[in-house]
DNA sequence: CGCGATTTGTGCACGCCTTCACAAGCGCCT
DNA sequence: AGGCGCTTGTGAAGGCGTGCACAAATCGCG
């Protein structure tokens, strides 16, 4: 198609230029090419392949090729990828150009870690606020960030323009902080409730529970000992080949 | 098929009773079905129907039939599901039978976290070890756990039987890390740290990125504010549907 | 100026996952 | 005992995602 037309250059005139809706998997994987890129450029790289890109990445080639010919990509032939113009791109189309206001709610345990962590600002988000329902931690300061109670989050949404929503409380909590947020007008989700939340069309849940990885795993791990562990009965069959399989979804050799 | 056959029924012999190898899909659901079944139990159903869990673990009946039926399925047709029947068969397939040990490497900010994060062990883990490499840290205890540095992998990996690593260091320390828990053993692997692993094939990772979770966030909250700019700036738009439905890849209206 | 080496972009086929729709099975009520 | 309503289990269809393999395009060099 277009030579080099850049559909929506990033520092251009901000007039919402038709965003492609990517297949929900390359989405998926845009956040790894962009942390991949980073490494590259800082490392001195003007450009990459494909092959380069992927391996540090830690994909198929062929998949990241697609995933960035879906958003029009800038790649030369006989070449490869101009890196900064990649991250630009990239960045542009997961709109990290505004730099988003995140709500924290819940700085027990967990929140405490998550207001301390520094990935959150390096890559393109700012807390905001932090909240919490429990009076006795309400006024305590968090790396620079002093905690409100949950009732004043409609006054702080507006003033911070919150964006996004992180959940951290309880799961009995869960769902009534969910509530709160939506009626603030957050539309994006981040839940670290063990439990579902219902909300209205239109808003975004990610949910992320670490015991359920655990429990993923420990599958993977149960299913590999009772393979390793029927040498002789002919059972089930499977005949454990000695080399063993590769892995979920991700980990492959990659050359550094 | 059969009746009310058990196929590995979970305090029976331990005789390895040919573990069905299930979709990757399913497993990843399984876990939410089992946290489900926990709440239902707790209060007091004895069965539930597919409807009724699906709704309660935020997918589609049909899928949680189907997921069900992968694993033997216990249902009595016209009735439902036993729930403690199934919470016990999917405890076995899941491998949590067994409190597998788990230790956790880099007690930095998220470590700390992760440290005290009862979920593990109310899930059918138990934090045996905590490790990492600052000598300032070594020796400080957490959540009744003592801090050990790095080099004693090896020694505490046998004795405790560590089954399951946790990466929480920094992006740079996470390769070398792993490639120490592989060394003495371990085959799971769930990687908090912003980078590829590389890891011997019949190692399984699974790799949880913060940042990542709110880029994606970021993208469809991008897309949205992409969308509703067009037709007459309604600032944020939506007009919030009161009943509301579901979203990206979860929620549903669950009726608690 | 032309040719070959290199690398992107993509058409195509395959397999996994989801969803629908319905037959089979079970319990309860009459 | 028989029939009826409810719920499971599953065959089949459709959609999505992956990976191969190759044509098109670009650069560098003779």
């Amino acid at each position: 198609m277009s030579q080099h037309r850049h559909p929506g250059a990033p520092g251009r005139a901000g007039a919402v230029p038709a965003l492609p809706d990517l297949p929900e998997a390359t989405v998926a994987r845009l956040p790894e090419y962009l942390r991949a890129l980073h490494n590259l450029a800082e490392a001195g790289h003007e450009t990459v392949s494909s092959e380069g890109l992927a391996s540090a990445a830690g994909v198929n080639s062929a998949k990241l090729r697609k995933d960035l010919s879906h958003l029009g990509s800038y790649g030369t032939r006989g070449v490869g990828y101009d890196v900064a113009l990649l991250v630009d791109q990239i960045e542009y189309v997961l709109g990290l150009t505004q730099r988003r206001a995140v709500a924290l709610v819940g700085v027990g345990n967990l929140g405490h870690a998550l207001a301390g962590y520094d990935g959150f600002a390096s890559r393109g988000f700012r807390i905001a606020a932090l909240f919490d329902a429990d009076p006795a931690r309400v006024g305590e300061e968090i790396s620079g960030l002093v905690v409100r109670h949950i009732d004043e989050l409609p006054r702080v949404a507006v003033e911070e323009a919150i964006a996004i929503g992180v959940i951290a409380t309880p799961a009995p909590a869960a769902q009534a902080v969910a509530d709160q947020l939506v009626a603030v007008g957050v539309t994006s989700i981040l839940n670290f409730a063990p439990c579902v939340l219902s909300v209205p069309e239109g808003v975004d849940v990610r949910k992320v529970d670490l015991a359920i990885e655990l429990q993923i795993l420990s599958f993977h791990e149960h299913r590999k000992a009772s393979l390793t562990a029927l040498p002789a009965t002919g059972g089930s069959a499977l005949t454990a080949l000695p080399g063993g399989l590769a892995v979920t979804d991700t980990q492959e050799a990659i050359g550094t």
